[in-house]
DNA sequence: ACGCTGACTATTA
DNA sequence: CTAATAGCCAGCG
């Protein structure tokens, strides 16, 4: 069942411990992050994203701080998430220093086409990719 | 329980 | 353009 989702996900949902482990035990239910994953991984090559477009795809209701929090877990899961296709509503690489090394996330982005310059993608208008549109949820 | 933090955002000056 | 402020909510000491 992907992304759609007419609930809220409480934070009960999310209780799990997610950054220690993510629910090995087989228990697989929607949990906030499984959804904001599934969105991540379905911006295209030389898009990008910004933290409350996926929140509000999801439903208004968490934070975008959340999607940021969910990030944070994101190199733990597998398949791994494009979390260098994610940015901020200004298009600054706002995260790139949780990847390996800094630099990666620019360096991921620019491989795909999108230019990046003093950690800001340019033409961001262009490259924005909005999941609650063209997902249409 | 309390207060602080954070890969955020919108608003105001 | 920058800076300050206020919401936001799970995690942590």
């Amino acid at each position: 069942m992907p992304i759609t989702n007419p609930f809220m996900p409480t934070r009960k949902s999310i209780d799990s411990e997610p950054l220690k482990s993510i629910k090995p035990s087989g228990k697989k239910d929607e949990s906030f992050f499984e959804q904001v994953f599934e969105v991540v991984r379905l911006i295209p090559k030389g898009r990008v994203t910004s933290y409350g477009a996926i929140a509000a795809a999801l439903g208004t209701k968490l934070s975008a701080r959340m999607v940021g929090w969910a990030m944070n877990a994101s190199h733990l899961t597998k398949p791994k998430v494009p979390a260098h296709r994610v940015v901020n509503r200004n298009g600054l690489l706002s995260g790139k220093m949780h990847f390996r090394y800094p630099e990666q996330m620019q360096e991921l982005l620019e491989k795909e086409g999108v230019r990046v310059v003093d950690d800001k993608v340019q033409d961001f208008d262009k490259r924005f990719w909005d999941p609650a549109k063209e997902l249409l949820l």
